[in-house]
RNA sequence: GCCGAGGUAAUCUAGUCCGGUAAGGUGGUGGUCUCGAAAACCACUGGCGACUCGCCUCGGGAGUUCAAAUCUCCUCCUCGGCGCCA
């Protein structure tokens, strides 16, 4: 949510936003028009509250007589005038919370304007593709003839899009969440284990709702939906909290299942790439706002260095405006390479989110003890998703034979070198 | 699921029966005093706006009323007891 101070005084900054990102600008024309109707009304039963209270006090002091009933009477009529406009003021502010909640933040001066992902800016590429002395193989090809992935038995429990991980690539799975955690562990981040499920309030304190919500597994009879992305139930741990100045930053970091219902989306890719559950260990940041672009950088330097110790070639990407999430002001997905079919994964979608998130979940903090509080700034990336790290790993640590070698880092967790 | 107790400002609480400007304590800031500190005393300490002024604010919403923290109805949340239960 932005701060309806900067709608009001610079809509045509807002409108170019918004044309920058592909979205139609009539949102804007719908909050200007509600919210200068909204001040006028809003004013004008601030006038008509100051007459009632202050008659009503005279009132009070009245004793039985001609003089009371009519100021009763007068103010009968008043009160009838400030309950009418209530009700428009009501309904304007049905639109204009419609509006501020649908309008997306302002991405920062060094994002690159373009209409898709198309023109999304390669930043740069890491480690060398594999190349190989045979055919490789799909990462589902490899997954079912090592009996490590059943996709069909998933099918049977769950429905299409979703899948049984078995024996090694049930610890495979377990050992990379180990090592994320671990690493991030080590980079400085607390890690916690939120619920799965989250409510409204969440999801609209990071900006899912409610503009994402069919793509969220809803559970109607609670209120509840599935977690899309372990962002929203661990930035909203600290939602209407105020965070001292030497409480700061905050880092936290989880491992949680996330739910997309996909709808829309074709079915068409194979295997695991993408599906409705899946496994993601997630960084969250809570900064001071002066250093939110230079924290954004450390965030994505946190992923790329999970990535460089398993020895994964990977590339990183700028968003551009057209491309980026709705709470983004600025966002850098990390791909990975997937040599079977010489396509790029995204694996990692690190973002600043400055005030946007902390404004709708109320999350503050005190620049100077005791003195008035701010938004603070929030940041999250994933370190790792795990199937398009699991496809990679496959793909790329595929032997002639059919076998996979573990990566070295995951050794110790695995137990063991070869998958076969 | 049933029963009960609660939700008031940064925090703790009073006020609710019986409607009339939200009282007080703690914490905090500033001041007086002091060599300095403590104590004591004084002032300030929720949000918004078109900012000498005003409006809003007692979990949320609706209703009654000239007037609602207070009365009525609906609803959300927290805690406890019972029930069910991995």
């Amino acid at each position: 949510m932005l701060d309806v101070n900067i709608i009001r005084t610079q809509p045509e900054t807002i409108r170019q936003m918004l044309i920058n990102r592909n979205k139609d600008t009539g949102i804007l024309d719908r909050f200007l028009s509600a919210d200068s109707e909204w001040r006028m009304l809003t004013d004008e039963n601030n006038r008509l509250r100051k007459v009632r209270n202050e008659v009503s006090l005279q009132i009070s002091k009245l004793g039985k007589g001609d003089e009371k009933d009519s100021k009763i009477v007068e103010m009968r009529d008043v009160g009838e005038k400030i309950k009418d406009n209530d009700a428009r003021i009501a309904e304007l502010e049905l639109i204009r919370d419609d509006c501020t909640l649908n309008i997306p933040n302002i991405p920062h001066t060094s994002v690159p304007v373009g209409k898709d992902s198309t023109e999304n800016v390669v930043i740069y590429e890491k480690g060398e593709k594999r190349k190989f002395d045979f055919a490789p193989k799909q990462h589902w090809e490899i997954a079912e003839s090592l009996d490590i992935i059943d996709f069909d038995r998933g099918v049977k429990v769950a429905g299409s899009g979703f899948y049984c991980l078995k024996g090694d690539g049930a610890r495979l799975e377990r050992a990379l969440i180990n090592f994320f955690l671990d690493t991030h562990i080590r980079q400085g981040y607390t890690e916690v284990f939120p619920p799965i499920v989250v409510n409204k309030a969440a999801l609209t304190g990071t900006g899912q709702y409610p503009n994402l919500k069919d793509d969220m597994y809803h559970i109607e009879k609670d209120g509840l939906f599935l977690n899309p992305t372990a962002e929203v139930p661990v930035t909203n741990l600290v939602m209407d909290e105020i965070f001292e100045i030497d409480k700061l930053p905050v880092l936290y970091t989880a491992y949680l299942p996330s739910f997309r219902r996909e709808v829309g989306k074709h079915a068409d890719t194979k295997g695991i790439i993408r599906v409705h559950e899946f496994n993601k260990v997630e960084m969250v940041r809570f900064v001071h706002p002066d250093t939110s672009y230079n924290v954004l950088e450390t965030l994505r330097g946190d992923a790329e260095e999970l990535i460089s110790s398993l020895k994964l070639p990977y590339r990183v990407l700028l968003l551009c405006t057209g491309d980026m999430g709705f709470s983004c002001s600025k966002c850098y997905d990390i791909e990975l390479h997937a040599p079977a079919n010489d396509v790029w994964l995204e694996a990692s979608s690190c973002s600043n989110f400055t005030d946007f998130q902390a404004r709708r979940a109320r999350i503050k903090f005190r620049p100077e003890p005791h003195m008035k509080s701010e938004f603070i700034h929030t940041l999250n990336g994933s370190g790792l998703a795990l199937p398009r790290t699991m496809v990679a790993i496959l793909e790329n640590y595929q032997n002639r034979d059919g076998t996979v070698a573990v990566p070295e880092v995951l050794v110790k967790y695995m137990g063991k070198e070869i998958i076969g």
